[in-house]
DNA sequence: GGGCGCTGTCATCTG
DNA sequence: CTCAGATGACAGCGC
């Protein structure tokens, strides 16, 4: 029944794509719903895909494993699942150019010989999950199999032209994969699961062995022992397994001794958050992939239209939107998303949305907004084109430098004017990123004419003069007592050549340029002694950091230690009282019961155990104590 | 009024 | 030498 309904699914799937083709919109969302994820047509036309827009029904489909992998009609459909497995495998940049460059080339026609069977894999959901899942993790490591793999299990789309050869190898043989292969295959997945597992409690293991091989010599050997004595022995091995099931205790009780590890940008993650209220569209994770991607790509790929830019329309859509949580999972893989934000690039989400949306940002958005002298604490690092502005800086560089690189690349990179660069610096978002920031670039306008800066600048100030005047620090009234159409924001900004220009240029007296100089070293200044002070308190809060880790640590090995102790105190106490036990039924050679005070069992380093007079370890003990106090007086 | 934190500024060093 | 940045020290200001 199962089956029957695939087909007839797939045939109602057939038809309605047909029916797309002619222009007609079917709606099978309603028939589909409890088998395929709704499928959503697009308005790009006849070449437009069927999507299965929320990816998670997606990735619970993926691969065809439930859909008819033979029917041509579903190149479409398989294509556009393809793309977006492509686009949602933009989270690990690893796989993306690979997979890509496999799928975009060309469509081979089908000639038939692997139509004949498809693969059984729609038979155990369970396979499926497993193998869909160590197939997007595996993908990583295993690029030969998981891509064959994947290739085989969409064959009737199209091949990948690359390594064409080997991957039509694997492919046909994968065909020829019958359902016991492929619970080998899913078997051997599962082993490298348990051996993952068995890796990971090897160490929980290796401790526990140490901790065994630490415990009392094996029982006794090469004696003629009693009856008593064997009892006694097996006592003994209940108190040898006793001491290392404490020890096993011992170790699971301890807590984790570094019970956390908060990063500094964590910590300024958090501060910030708290600190200002942004709204939480633009905090989301979901935000800050796109932002990843973003600074990834190249702009002009992404104002083509790439993969990414459709990212970001679907994050401006769900800001904009009021798109509810659970609507943000279902249309984005969280998965794909918590693999980045790990990956240290967290900060990078402050970059203004519209900045992203390739919109022109708040055109009126005033520089000087919290300090007295004009010189917003935001000037620093909002360069257009500062001279550390680089696609590279972007892995070198800490988050928030980078997401200004990037910012001011693609400003940069869009052909504006400086002065509409200027405008585009949101001083929100660097009163937000001061804390990740660690390069302090001061803002240039590099790629910029000095005709073109000095008539954007001047372009700049006559908006600004319309603005309400701030209040004006002492250089800014100097620099306007002079006349100048600058401020002194941009005489602290503007590069040097400029700079230098503008004081040839503007038949400046002696004092003038001295004050320009002097307006612009304080202007300087002023920000590398903010730059200087945050950066500071950020390494305060790191070492203040370690020294708390450090404080758990030590105090994790105190305890620790105090365990130990107490677990040997008691192993040498249960020791005594069966020695005591043993050597009071033991009997000399005239049938006397052995004093314990007169004799003592001894474990040697072969496992033997043998009763010695005390005196005897009494006077080795002396004696090595002696050896050693000899040895001592000769060292010096 | 003194303490404290923040900020701007200066002097100096470094690359 | 110039410039930019970093940093210690100092002063002013507000709380």
């Amino acid at each position: 029944m199962h089956h029957m309904k695939k087909y007839f699914t797939e045939g109602l799937i057939q038809f309605t794509i047909l029916l797309s083709l002619l222009g007609v919109r079917v709606d099978v969302d309603t028939y589909l719903s409890g088998y395929f994820s709704p499928l959503i047509e697009t308005d790009g036309g006849p070449s437009s895909a069927f999507i299965q827009t929320p990816f998670h029904h997606y990735r619970d489909t993926a691969a065809g494993y439930q859909v008819h992998p033979k029917c041509p009609e579903l190149d479409y459909f398989f294509t556009s699942r393809r793309l977006l497995n492509e686009v949602r495998a933009l989270g690990s940049p690893a796989r993306f150019p690979t997979r890509v460059s496999a799928w975009l080339v060309h469509l081979v026609p089908d000639d038939g010989s692997d139509a004949g069977e498809p693969h059984d894999l729609s038979g155990d959901p369970d396979d499926e999950e497993i193998n869909d899942d160590d197939h997007r993790e595996e993908d990583d490591h295993r690029t030969g199999e998981g891509f064959g793999r994947s290739v085989s299990h969409d064959s009737t789309v199209s091949r990948p032209c690359c390594a064409a050869g080997e991957l039509s190898k694997e492919e046909t043989l994968l065909n020829q994969v019958n359902e016991e292969e492929e619970e080998e295959v899913v078997k051997d997945e599962r082993g490298q699961e348990d051996s993952l597992n068995q890796l990971t409690q090897s160490s929980t293991l290796e401790q526990e062995d140490l901790l065994g091989s630490s415990t009392l010599p094996p029982p006794l050997s090469g004696l003629e022992l009693p009856p008593q004595w064997q009892d006694f022995l097996s006592e003994f091995d209940d108190f040898d397994s006793m001491v290392t099931q404490r020890m096993s205790d011992l170790e699971s009780e301890l807590p984790n001794p570094i019970s956390y590890d908060v990063s500094l940008q964590d910590a300024m993650v958090s501060r910030r958050d708290t600190a200002h209220s942004r709204p939480a569209s633009s905090r989301t994770p979901l935000f800050r992939l796109e932002s990843t991607n973003s600074s990834h790509s190249d702009p002009s790929q992404s104002s083509a239209g790439a993969l990414p830019s459709s990212l970001f329309c679907l994050s401006g859509n769900s800001s904009r939107n009021d798109t509810s949580p659970s609507q943000m999972g279902g249309y984005l893989d969280e998965a794909v998303f918590d693999h980045i934000n790990m990956l240290d690039l967290g900060n990078l989400d402050t970059i203004d949305p519209q900045m992203l949306d390739g919109r022109e940002g708040d055109m009126d958005t005033p520089w000087l907004e919290d300090s007295d002298s004009g010189l917003s604490l935001e000037s620093s690092s909002r360069s257009p084109a500062s001279p550390s502005v680089s696609s590279d800086s972007f892995y070198e560089d800490e988050g928030g430098a980078t997401g200004y690189s990037s910012e001011a690349e693609s400003l940069s990179s869009k052909g504006g004017a400086c002065a509409a660069a200027y405008r585009d610096w949101s001083p929100v978002n660097l009163v937000e990123n001061v804390w990740h920031d660690h390069t302090y670039s001061t803002p240039q306008a590099q790629n910029c004419t000095s005709s073109s800066w000095f008539t954007a600048i001047k372009q700049e100030v006559m908006s600004e003069d319309e603005a309400e005047p701030e209040e004006m620090s002492r250089d800014e009234r100097r620099v306007q007592s002079l006349g100048l159409p600058f401020s002194a924001f941009q005489i602290v900004n503007m590069p040097v050549e400029n700079f230098l220009e503008l004081l040839d240029s503007q038949n400046l007296s002696g004092s003038e340029v001295t004050l320009l100089r002097d307006v612009r070293r304080r202007g300087k200044n002023k920000l590398a002694a903010q730059n200087c002070r945050k950066r500071k308190l950020d390494t305060i809060l790191t070492l203040q950091g370690e020294v708390d880790g450090l404080s758990v640590k030590r105090d994790a090995l105190l305890r620790q230690r105090s365990h130990t102790a107490k677990a040997l105190s008691a192993a040498a106490e249960r020791f005594e009282t069966l020695s005591q036990t043993v050597l009071s039924q033991l009997r000399d050679e005239y049938g006397h019961p052995l004093n314990p005070e007169h004799y003592t069992l001894h474990c040697s380093a072969n496992g033997r155990v043998m009763v010695q007079p005390r005196s005897i370890t009494t006077s080795r003990t002396m004696t090595g104590s002696k050896t050693m106090k000899r040895k001592k007086n000769k060292k010096p």
